[in-house]
DNA sequence: TGGTATGTTCCAAA
DNA sequence: TTTTGGAACATACC
């Protein structure tokens, strides 16, 4: 489920229900996602009260009175649900208990999620690369980030060490809406590719969140946006800017949708027939 | 049964 | 040194 937009639509959503309360206990039903340990986090967060629910990159980030930090990773299954009486929430592996009598519930069916305690949020996030939404992201950043190196377009854009918040999902349908080819060497975009990349990363990710992120299996329910992929999940569709069959590759053992026709392995021609300039390299 | 999955990390190999 | 491939984490679904 989580990818920038879904990230940012679970923090949207409970957001109200945080800001203001205070955490009465916490309970670790999986161990080994918590960071450093459930005592520390315990000992760090009881008693403290909740002031601002963010997010950086695809971390979800509570920050607490007196300097503390709380970072959920969702990875590949986590949630977050309030308690319901009677209901029964399924994979319930940590719970935050609120001083409303409210507790919510980390839910995580594969385990991968990630619960962080710091007082440091900006040692925990250091190596987190530009926020995809915010200024900074500009297009002498992006230029950097892809000249600077020699990797496969998509491994790239994946990498959060570079980039921030864009997953297996967004990616193919920014490199798609971009005409680039996810195997495409980064440091071979001409201007106007790094440009159309860079407005079409964040047009996807801003429909993704207007769409309160997409829901494609049983993990996350309630976006749309998944009525508005152009490739992913649609391998054998027919292309709807060119009628092309949509194709499935693998890249950097992610499976990869594009359409051959609107993404081809070399760049696109100029209208003069001209290849298009290359940029030098640093 | 086997293949796949919206993520990240670590190690080995190229 | 940089980049890539594979495995690992753990579970559910088709």
């Amino acid at each position: 489920m989580p990818e920038l937009p879904e990230v940012e639509s679970v923090v949207r959503a409970h957001r109200d229900k945080l800001i203001g309360r205070r955490i009465a206990a916490f309970e670790s039903l999986w161990p080994r996602q918590v960071s450093p340990d459930v005592a520390s986090l315990r000992e760090g967060v009881c008693g403290r009260r909740i002031e601002a629910v963010s997010r950086r990159g695809k971390f979800i980030v509570l920050s607490l009175d007196g300097g503390a930090f709380v970072l959920v990773h969702l990875r590949m299954s986590g949630r977050f649900e309030w308690e319901e009486n009677g209901a029964e929430a399924s994979h319930v592996r940590a719970i935050f208990s609120l001083d409303d009598g409210r507790r919510l519930l980390f839910c995580d069916a594969r385990k991968f999620g990630r619960i962080i305690y710091t007082r440091d949020l900006s040692a925990t996030t250091a190596r987190l690369g530009v926020e995809l939404l915010s200024r900074a992201f500009t297009p002498e950043c992006l230029s950097d980030v892809l000249r600077r190196r020699a990797r496969r377009i998509k491994p790239l854009l994946l990498d959060q060490t570079q980039i921030a918040g864009l997953g297996n999902i967004y990616t193919d349908e920014s490199l798609f809406r971009a005409g680039i080819h996810p195997l495409r060497r980064s440091d071979s975009l001409s201007d106007a590719e790094l440009a159309r990349l860079r407005a079409a990363i964040r047009a996807v990710l801003r429909e993704g969140i207007r769409r309160n992120g997409a829901s494609i299996d049983w993990v996350y329910p309630g976006g749309s946006m998944q009525e508005a992929f152009r490739v992913y999940g649609r391998a054998g569709e027919a292309c709807d800017a060119c009628g092309e069959r949509i194709v499935s590759i693998r890249v950097g053992q992610r499976g990869t949708h594009l359409c051959p026709r609107c993404q081809p392995r070399q760049p696109r021609r100029t209208p003069r027939g001209r290849l298009s300039t290359r940029r030098r390299r640093r």
